[in-house]
DNA sequence: GTTAGCACTCGAAGTTGTTGAGTGCTAACA
DNA sequence: TGTTAGCACTCAACAACTTCGAGTGCTAAC
């Protein structure tokens, strides 16, 4: 059988339709509707096809359709292929006042994050994730070992756009002022300017043998810069909206909802997201949309995701992200998050110079 | 009309009925239970005094009884009494494996208050909060000023039990490594030892006029340092086990739960539980118990919360505390809370030494 | 290929009756 | 005077049944 333009026109409607009601549709809606001039009966004998092609599903006998996983597939690829020809329209996009919000917050970049989950949930009425950005590409800007007391040492470690990490690392004893110089120097001329994913094992063994005499005493010094490099590039998760997936009935069953939220509360989970720049069809601008089953996440199999890539800095990247029901509606929110990773990347890029 | 003994007696027995059953509680209920010996009847004429004394109330004729809000109390408040007495018993409490879980993160505050939030949901099934110390308190134990590069200098300060704050200054240009030096001798006579309430606008007034000529050039540089102060004295609330709510059906229509998670989410009003250490009857132990409309916070109006105070040194406290239905299982609540403060004050008293 | 017509399906919603847990009241009892 | 047995009454919850209507598939005619 073949998917000629009027079942896709038939399929569109349908789906249309139902993003909007909610409710099974049936033939008679769609034949009522302008465009195509076709009576029910003709509908039912396309609609019977579209089934069989997999496309859309009938909850029970006696009731309209409902798209199928598939359906909402091509649906969005259709929608995204049509967003890629319209593209001059998108300097018109008026900025809105979340340009404010976000920037009156600007200083801490988890504060931001943070912030941009927020406002991005209540714009959309979606829950809401946004990685942070993944800086193993980073490089290291700055790092200093600082004598707090007689036995703790503070090490803070600046890599890339300002991001800061501290460790406290526990001494015997009160480290000699010039050593302590001497060390700040080696950490240094080490670490400074090397990417994080770098620093490994390997290099630390390196250092540890140029501090000599000291190595061992230093043993945990070393220990403690590799484990604030590793946290540092450890990536972290913020979500905002969880609320609002109670307000799709499709999910709002206490136990799927139970499992979404601690899904989002837990957080781990969502990192599969960030990996994988490759799956997914409609990965134009950055955008990927996950529907139903194609999420990574099992628990995730009745909604659907969709994610945009921001650039904090040339190769350091992050994810803001889209949960709802697979009954969502994708162009709203293909438009919103586009505009959004567009007024970050302008934001990372002011801040920059 | 009194309140004598067998009222509360059969007022026990329909709350803790209750609390176990979830259901309106009759006359022949507790009639059929050991203890006393009184015919339903009898407790149905107990039960109309109860009633008009408001300690119960009917959710509509012909059912049961479920305790009213000042029913609730009475019984909390005696059971606290209770426990007051049974104190000697704490001791064979048997350590659980909590233990091990929370002490494996300890390294970091946040984390290990994360983590005590994630336990105590897992335990208890419902939602947690843990709020950060007040480090009102505490004092500044380490102040430094370091050149990241040429527009920027960090400031890093630690107070109290090793929490470190971070705060970038942008600056105009490079200051001298001499000045940078006085700068740091400058900061630390002023700000180590003294407690962070103390350091307002004031203090950094004085500290301007002493640095003299570099003083406007320094105007962010203070600044800088009083923002990276206040927020270090913002307190901080982690929440978990958000999900628990739904478990509640009282509490689990998709209004009521909305609401919650959002309070649950946004956290700020969670912080009108850390003030008033006063109000509150059950003031044993440093745990307080709200319920009903005793809370401070509107939205919680159906949920009852129960927090206690953990203790990171004296005088910085933070509380933790549960968030679930009137109807809920407020002796175990209280235990497990009792006994993890307790565990946390070992910890942070051994962490310490 | 399209459409009108028709019999059929089946969930949703409304109606009705039954059940049973629970009540309040009264009168008798200890 | 407090306690209890007995009884009539109430009312949510449940199940059985009906009705309604939106929707279907199929067939025959255009």
């Amino acid at each position: 059988m073949e998917l000629d333009e009027r079942k896709v026109k038939i399929l569109q409607a349908i789906i249309k339709t139902y993003l909007e009601t909610g409710e099974p549709v049936g033939s008679r809606t769609i034949s009522k509707m302008e465009g195509l001039n076709l009576s029910s009966a003709t509908i039912r004998n396309e609609m019977a096809d579209l089934e069989e092609m997999g496309y859309i599903l009938q909850p029970h006998t006696s009731a309209g359709r409902i798209p199928s996983d598939a359906g909402y597939r091509l649906y969005v690829d259709q929608m995204m292929a049509e967003k890629a020809l319209e593209r001059e329209e998108r300097a018109l996009v008026p900025k809105d006042d979340e340009h404010e919000k976000l920037l009156a917050k600007v200083d801490r970049l988890e504060t931001l994050l943070q912030q941009v989950a927020k406002v991005l949930a209540y714009n959309t009425n979606y829950a809401t994730m946004v990685t942070g950005p993944n800086y193993k590409n980073t490089n290291v800007k700055f790092v200093q070992l600082s004598q707090v007391d007689d036995t703790q040492l503070l090490a803070v470690i600046v890599v890339g756009s300002n991001v800061i990490k501290n460790k406290m690392i526990d001494v015997d004893e009160r480290i000699p002022n010039d050593e302590l110089l001497k060390l700040n120097v080696l950490l240094n001329t080490f670490l400074t300017g090397v990417s994080v994913k770098e620093i490994d094992l390997e290099l630390i063994q390196t250092m540890k043998q140029q501090a000599g005499i000291y190595a061992d005493i230093l043993e945990h010094i070393f220990d403690g810069i590799l484990d604030a490099v590793r946290q540092a590039s450890e990536t972290e998760v913020y979500t905002s909206g969880a609320n609002n997936i109670l307000k799709y009935p499709e999910l709002g069953d206490m136990n799927k909802a139970g499992e979404l939220l601690e899904v989002l509360e837990e957080k781990k989970a969502l990192n599969h997201f960030i990996a994988d720049d490759d799956s997914g069809v409609s990965n134009q601008y950055g955008i990927q949309v996950y529907i139903g089953d194609e999420t990574p996440v099992e628990t995730l199999n009745d909604c659907s995701v969709v994610t945009a890539t921001y650039e904090l800095e040339e190769g350091v990247r992050g994810k803001i992200g889209i949960i709802g029901p697979k009954r969502m509606d994708y162009d709203k929110v293909v438009t919103t998050l586009r505009n959004l990773t567009d007024e970050l990347d302008t934001i990372f890029k002011n801040k920059k110079t």
